[in-house]
DNA sequence: CAGTGGTCTAGACCACACG
DNA sequence: GTGTGGTCTAGACCACTGT
């Protein structure tokens, strides 16, 4: 067995190695949550020794698209987003127990790409795209307004489908339902005060202080498959960062 | 030569020898900025073998403490934090030039520590520490209010000096006066509406949105030298984050 | 040129998971 | 026990830097 062909042969082994192993993962040939060949297979297929393959695979692993497990195997990660809610929100219960919080969907229509969209999905403006509106309330309060974007060409089934069956959770149902997995995400975050349209969404005074986040959400090859803009209110909000 | 005694023996040969780098360098004994010795004398120091040491060295260089460029040399990194503001705040030249903003030192005190300061610099409540007030200004737009506290003890250098030698950035001089390096930092980031002190300094409206950064700075021993609560306008903020 | 880090090999043995 | 990843060795050769 040999590389795809596309590969520069200038680059490392280990480099060509990783990409192709990346290229795999895109294309589902592997799927998240399987595992992947063991080393000794990969020394086989690829014939390089051990320690290239384990250079490769350590990349992939500190990309994050990829956890070992000893005496287990390798394999494909699933990302898990909701967790990046709490990184940014502490809406937890006193006993520190993570609570997924109630998605309602308020409005979903097709509409022509307005330029901000078409330009983070990197899509022509005016190609049509699916808009979810979106609440997410815990507790009786609400924390999030959401605003969703998503290419309708790959998306076209969530129209067949009720709202109310969506469910809390979007990226299992973009999976389920259109068999796009989300790898990761870029996000944006900045603050502003509130507007009156969101002053009532979130049930806030005029003018309160609202954290903004943007965020562009990538498949495995990279291509942007959905991009939302999410408000809540600046009280509930405190975000960490490490700085080296 | 060998590892200093404090190195449990059931941890691997490259984590052992990983801390032993990194504790020299958290005591100085290799500087900021400097070289390190070349890998074949650290096989030879440590009686490892060579891929045994550059996966030590691989892992400093992840942790963002040492750089390494081929054909020169392995070095200890210099903190370069002046770029954290430039991740947060969007001030900049049309030119794209990053521009450090003025620092006036408005006020400097010695002060019983309060407790949230205590805290984090663990430190206990009532300590003397050195609380700082300093206003930074871009084209004689504030950019950012900022309460710095220090242990006084480190830092007693710092009361000798007349305020307005300070210059537009702390990290230096702490190296210079104090030899204290700053290796590493926490960030906070949450909003607020500016408060009526704040609105004033930054000539914001009442009632605005500002970004409140908290700060915590340590050495390379990752002991805290210092903590900063910054407030900047929120119009001037965007953070970018990448998740998996 | 000599000296540095970068890539790569071909093994050996250990620690852990699972049936 | 068998199979997996984890650690470690002892080299060879390449690519880049500085004199």
């Amino acid at each position: 067995m040999n590389f795809s062909s596309k590969h520069d042969d200038r680059l490392p082994l280990y480099q060509r190695l990783r990409d192709e192993l990346s290229e795999r993962i895109a294309s589902q040939q592997w799927r998240p949550g399987e595992a992947i060949p063991t080393e000794a297979e990969l020394v086989k297929q690829f014939s390089a020794s051990i320690g290239t393959v384990r250079k490769a695979i350590d990349m992939l692993v500190a990309e994050g698209t990829l956890e070992r497990f000893q005496g287990r195997g390798t394999f494909v990660r699933r990302a898990r987003f909701d967790s990046s809610l709490f990184r940014f929100f502490r809406f937890q219960k006193d006993s520190g127990e993570r609570q997924v919080p109630e998605g309602r969907i308020l409005r979903r229509e097709v509409v022509e790409a307005p330029s901000a969209v078409a330009s983070a999905l990197r899509i022509a403006p005016g190609t049509k795209v699916i808009h979810l509106s979106r609440l997410r309330v815990l507790d009786g309060t609400p924390l999030l307004a959401e605003s969703i974007w998503l290419p309708r060409e790959k998306f076209e089934n969530l129209l067949d489908i009720d709202t109310s069956e969506f469910g809390d959770l979007l990226y299992p149902l973009y999976e389920e339902r259109c068999g796009q997995v989300i790898a990761s995400a870029e996000e944006d975050l900045t603050a502003e005060a509130v507007d009156d349209v969101h002053a009532r969404l979130l049930q806030l005074p005029r003018g309160a202080p609202v954290i903004v986040v943007e965020r562009l959400a990538l498949g495995y090859d990279r291509q942007p498959l959905e991009w939302r803009r999410s408000r809540g209110p600046a009280d509930k909000f405190r975000y960490h960062v490490e700085i080296r």
